[in-house]
Order: structure tokens, then sequence, then C-alpha cells
RNA sequence: GGAGGGGUGGGUGAGUGGUUAAAGCCACCAGACUGUAAAUCUGGCGUCCGGAAGGGCUUCGCAGGUUCGAAUCCUGCCCCCUCCA
């Protein structure tokens, strides 16, 4: 255990806070390899950037030789997040928490060391818990405890409903603290009061309390708001290559110094130095190392340089794609009765808009343009004619908006 | 157990019999500008037919009913909240 990124680097960079800061430290210096707990709820299994901070301070200190155990939440995942919209979900059927959970850890080890991580499931203890069990746990807090919690105060303040079961949620994650005797928990900001009380519940069940380890929340693609998948301003893991590199460009310049130092290995003094040079330098330069950067870690190098290649011809030079989804449209075969198809309905089967209605109101705005295969010339289209009066060829490329296209073949 | 308030389009939230496919705001889409950033301006934002003008159909928790006409009135049901006990 010698190796590996240094103390500071590991309990400052992209952490918000450590209860205790001074206690994991001492910990760190026991020497001995320190359990570290993760857990997730096996109905929300995509893992997106905002996860990731968390996940590479797992696997930094997996570097150090520490162990992490990742708890597949199929009892908590019945129970539901308590965020307030959640409408009783209905339960998942085995297998479907299964194949979630799959999915969970093909992503999570994308970041974290499979080899150092033990997975365990809630059901191994949870499947023997009696109700005696449960009046057991429940009895060592209060109602008044529980509502100390943000997003329940919030919400009793509101007059907005609270499940009697979402009190159950903070418990059972508690109590998996003291199913693993876990040392060190981890989680962002937001799971501050389910982690405390996993920490409180060891000490009353006579173990050492676990440290809590707080990750900021990543702000997402809108700059606005946390990354969530409900919010829909989120960057998945499994986002192919060129969408992840394109999300990444679309963020707000504001955030390109959170993400480097979040979300990648960049040394901090180098940073600082981006930082300075701040307004000699265009932006957009930084915004495409960062990209790049990203993409190579969840992709590969070459996945990534193809990803910036692609923006820098398709967006910033407006070109055409490589590749470009083909659609069999049948008018171009001359096959369509007298007057041919009209615009809008081939650009609703196309898949460029979600209903005929849309397709014609983007005619109208000037979103699409045709662009010739041979010559490559774009002409604007702007009335929603029969096939007949447009002139389309095979192989045509059709362009909603500016990086939407369809290729027409026969 | 009792009394009262409420459920409207992706979100919020107006609207209490026709002029309401339903205000405003947010989100979103598109155009201009541009660095796929921000800001700003413009247009759009149920669906189907029509080149267009326009027309049809569906929508206000669910199911019925009253009426020429209902998001708005009546009945039943489901759900949420508050206060009292």
């Amino acid at each position: 255990m010698t190796s590996g990124p240094n103390l500071e680097e590991i309990t400052r960079r992209g952490v918000q806070e450590i209860i205790s800061h001074e206690q994991f430290v001492r910990m760190l210096g026991e020497g001995k390899p320190l359990r570290l707990k993760m857990g997730f709820d096996p109905s929300r299994p995509d893992i997106h950037l905002g996860h990731v901070v968390g996940l590479r301070k797992l696997r930094q200190l997996q570097q150090l030789g520490h162990q992490v155990i990742l708890i597949v939440g199929d009892w908590t995942a019945q129970i539901g997040d308590p965020s307030g919209q959640t409408v009783t979900r209905p339960a998942l059927t085995h297998e479907e928490v299964i194949t979630n959970a799959e999915s969970y850890q093909r992503q999570f080890f994308k970041v974290v060391d499979r080899d150092r991580t033990q997975v365990v499931w809630q059901s191994e203890w949870f499947g023997k818990f009696t109700l005696a069990d449960v009046i057991g746990l429940t009895g060592r807090f209060t109602v008044a405890q529980f509502l100390e919690r943000d997003d329940f105060a919030k919400r009793f303040q509101e007059h907005r409903p609270i499940a009697i079961t979402e009190f159950l949620y903070p418990l059972l994650q508690a109590y998996d603290s003291v199913a693993v005797e876990s040392d060190v928990e981890f989680g962002g900001t937001d799971q501050m009061f389910n982690l405390l009380v996993g920490r409180e519940l060891q000490g009353m069940m006579g173990q050492r309390p676990q440290q809590c380890f707080l990750m900021p929340m990543l702000v997402g693609t809108d700059g606005a708001q946390k990354m969530s998948k409900s919010l829909g301003n989120y960057v998945a893991l499994e986002e192919p290559p060129e969408d992840m590199y394109g999300k990444i460009m679309s963020l707000p310049d504001e955030l390109i110094g959170p993400y480097f130092e979040y979300l990648t290995d960049v040394p901090m003094e180098e940073l600082a130095e981006l930082e300075r040079s701040n307004g000699e330098i265009n932006p957009i330069e930084f915004k495409k190392r960062l990209a790049l950067d990203i993409t190579a870690q969840f992709h590969d190098l070459a996945a990534a340089n193809a990803a910036q290649a692609h923006f820098e011809n398709v967006v910033q030079r407006r070109g055409l794609p490589e590749d470009i989804p083909e659609f069999t449209e049948p008018s171009l075969a001359g096959s369509q009765g007298e007057q041919g198809r009209r615009l809008s309905n081939i650009i609703y089967d196309a898949g460029l808009a979600s209903s005929v209605s849309e397709a014609k109101r983007l005619i109208n705005q000037g979103a699409i343009e045709l662009i010739d295969a041979a010559t490559g010339d774009a002409r604007r289209l702007t009335r929603d004619d029969r096939t007949d009066a447009l002139d389309m060829q095979d192989r045509a490329v059709l362009k909603r908006g500016n990086r939407r296209f369809v290729r027409l073949v026969k």
C-alpha cells in the first residue's frame, strides 16, 4: 500500500466533506485494508458522470490497498428513493433486479477495480429479518430525528406526502453498514442523512462508526441543476463516444473547471494555469481537451479522437457525418401514386420528427434541409410539398436542425 | 370517526357553462447570432387531413348524467392534503 495518489488529492479533490476528516486520516494510518461501502439501487441501473465523482474516489483508495463492498439494494429498491415525486413504483421482478444489477456492475467496473471489490446483496441479511427485527430497528430512532432530513422536512412543511416506508429507507441503508461492518461509506451530499444514520446505528450496535465520504453534486449539462437522469441533464457512461463528447462540449463554460477537477487526473497546478490563461485562449480549446479526456476514460483514445473529429466536422464545419442512418423511402422507387409522398410524412417516417404535425412545424421554421448526395449542395425546404415537386435523388440526405441526419435510399 | 380543501397539457399554475386545444412562467424544439457555451432576439410547442386558407378528432383524476353546448353543473368511484378527535 504505498504507491497511488497522495493523501491530499484523495481527501480534498472532488470531495465535499468527510465526516470526520480527522478520523478518516487516522484510519488510513492504521495500515489495515479498510472496508469501503457503496450501495446502489437496482431499480436505477444507469450510471452517469455525477456518480463517477465518487467512483473515482473508490478507485483511488483501492490503489492504496483498500477493499470496496458493493451492496445491491434489492430491498431498498422496493421502497424507492425518497425524492418526493416518486409515486409507488411497481415492484421489480427478480429477473429485472438481476438484469439491472448486471448492467450496473458492467458500468461500475469501468471505473472501480473489480479485483478489490466484493459484491453483496441486501437480501443476504434482510431475507432473514423478522418483524421483531424491524421493530427493534425502528425503535432506535424518532420521527423528530428523521424530520431533520432536508427532504423530509421540506415536504412535511409543504404538506406534501411522505410515505411511512420512506422512513424505512435510511434505516435499511444504515443497517447495511452494520451488516457489512463498513469503515467508510460513500455518497453524494444528498446522501448525508442516510450515511449519518448508518454511522449512528453502528455505534448503537457496538461497532466502530463508519466515516462518511461526501461528494459534491455535479452540475448537469443544463448548467443549472445537479446531474440526474430524471432531469435529463446527464451524460451516461454507456453513451456512444460521439454523444458523450458532444454533450460535454455543450456544457456551459463555468463547468469546465469543476469537471476537470472532479472527473480527470489533470494535475491541480495545471488547472490553475488554465484558469489564468482564461481570456487569452478560446475556452472551446479547454473544453475539447476535457471532452477528449473523459470520452477516452469510458471508451478509448481512438474512439475519443474519432468523436472529436466528428465534432469538428459536423458541428464546427457543419459537414456531413460519416455514418448516417439510412431510411428506405418508397417514393424514390417511383411507386407512390400520381403525386408522390408529402415531405412531412417522409420526415416523420424517417424518424426526424415525433409526429407529422411536428414535421410540418419544422418545415415552416426552416429547420429542414435536403443535401444532394453527389454535389453536396444543401437546399432548405420550406414547403410541405409532394415528392414530385421536391426533386429528391436517391441517397440524398435529409437534415433536421444542426445535427440530425437521415439518408434517403431506394 | 367528524369538518373542510384539492386532483388541469413534460413541470408549475390560471380558468367555475359557449369568444378554451385551454392564460402566464419554466422546460423543450427551431431560426438569427455564435465557440453545439452564455446572453439576446424571433417563431413554435395535442394530433390528423389540406399547398394554403381552413377543417376533423382527442385532452382538464376515473365512470356515468344534465345541457343545443361542460375543464367548468349533478351522481358515484379513486387518490392527495389540512384541521378536530
